[in-house]
DNA sequence: CGCTTATGGATACTGATACTATCCATCACA
DNA sequence: TGTGATGGATAGTATCAGTATCCATAAGCG
């Protein structure tokens, strides 16, 4: 395949091809000459797969990057592939919160971890977040949404037994592993578009007349 | 409260807040003279809101705007009010998925919202994430997950669940209003951060060694 | 063989977004 | 009375995700 074939086959303009393989998200192409390369089913592939996180996830360029990295290194332990992937996908935290807030929020979030004896270390990305999550709900007055906390554990556990069910399949382990980072990534879009369905629905039910 | 007051409330820079006055997205203090204003206990809270939003749930200012917006015009049905927030958090799609890829997903949404007694309405701006998630997910050669849109669901819904219990309790239709547009947005930040978490877990208990 | 078109690679430009910075003519208040 | 903050306006900045342009070369067609 050319450069103007790939094009085709995945509806991704030249340009923003040249643009992805400068920032080195796709690998360049066989070259056959100094101005001629052909591009393989792969190349198509992980093309449709920077398409889908970046225009679907909204995952930026550099996140991208920094998870296809993470991908290809088949040689780390798929924890520690997984571990980067998360890494690279939660934004470093800007502290807002108060230190109460953030005091009361760490601690309910620790109860909860500890409750359900999850193995989580303390430099998980995602700790802060949920932290800062909930201690902003509190903050803007939201406690009765927190004081769910435990139920929507439950759920999202849920959402994982469903991931570990439709993955652990995968014959290799590099499948596994794109898998695994699809899963994680498509699935919370997945999740919010069905969730923002459910809330329709319910609130046409429920107050139809204000 | 002076505008310098109100940064050290809630630890927004002070040429932050005058952006976020121009945009619109916080109303203007209580003007004494043309050059003194004075700023209540609402924009305090408007203004934790915002940075909530815009930080923690990565919400684009103009997005916010729409959002704040929605929840200021009481006079709208509350239906209306969740639906056109809903709007603004839904991206305009830009295809990308073959057709053919398109016509299965879309089938298997219908089918799926029609098994659950959904009921949305087909301009829904979930719906065309959802149908697109589902066929970059088969594209991406992941049946394995999309065959268990249904338990994705079932987790959902139970999500929507603890969301009702926990906001209906809410006294005045404004108050109702904001716990659901909060609970729609930050509670997504909530499930990605728990879900990040789950799989943390899960995954140092089930490849510790490769 | 010649001519049009496509290509790889490099560099430059663009539009959107979210702030920051600067100015200035007031004002508050010590 | 003068030092610092304020409201309002305008301009500047950094980052991001592409687009556009150039050029020398190569491919495919007639």
């Amino acid at each position: 395949m050319r450069i103007g074939e790939l094009s085709k086959a995945t509806g991704v303009p030249v340009p923003t091809i040249k643009y992805y393989l400068r920032e080195g998200l796709l690998p360049a192409g066989e070259l056959s000459s100094p101005n001629q390369a052909s591009y393989g089913d792969a190349h198509a592939r992980r093309l449709r797969l920077i398409r889908a996180l970046i225009e679907l996830a909204q995952v930026p360029v550099a996140t991208v990057k920094e998870i296809l990295e993470s991908l290809d290194s088949d040689t780390e332990p798929l924890h520690e592939q997984i571990g980067r992937a998360h890494r690279a996908l939660t934004p470093t935290r800007r502290l807002s919160a108060t230190d109460e807030a953030r005091a009361a929020a760490t601690t309910q979030v620790s109860e909860l971890i500890a409750a359900r004896g999850w193995s989580v270390e303390a430099d998980a990305p995602a700790l802060a977040t949920l932290v800062d999550t909930v201690a902003a709900l509190r903050t803007l007055g939201q406690e009765g949404l927190v004081a769910h906390l435990d139920d929507y554990a439950d759920a999202v556990e849920r959402f994982t037994r469903i991931e570990i069910e439709g993955v652990t399949k995968n014959p290799t382990r590099d499948q596994l592993a794109e898998s695994v980072v699809i899963g994680t990534i498509l699935g919370e879009t997945l999740i919010a578009s069905l969730r923002l369905l459910a809330q329709e629905s319910i609130s046409a039910d429920l107050w139809k007349n204000r």
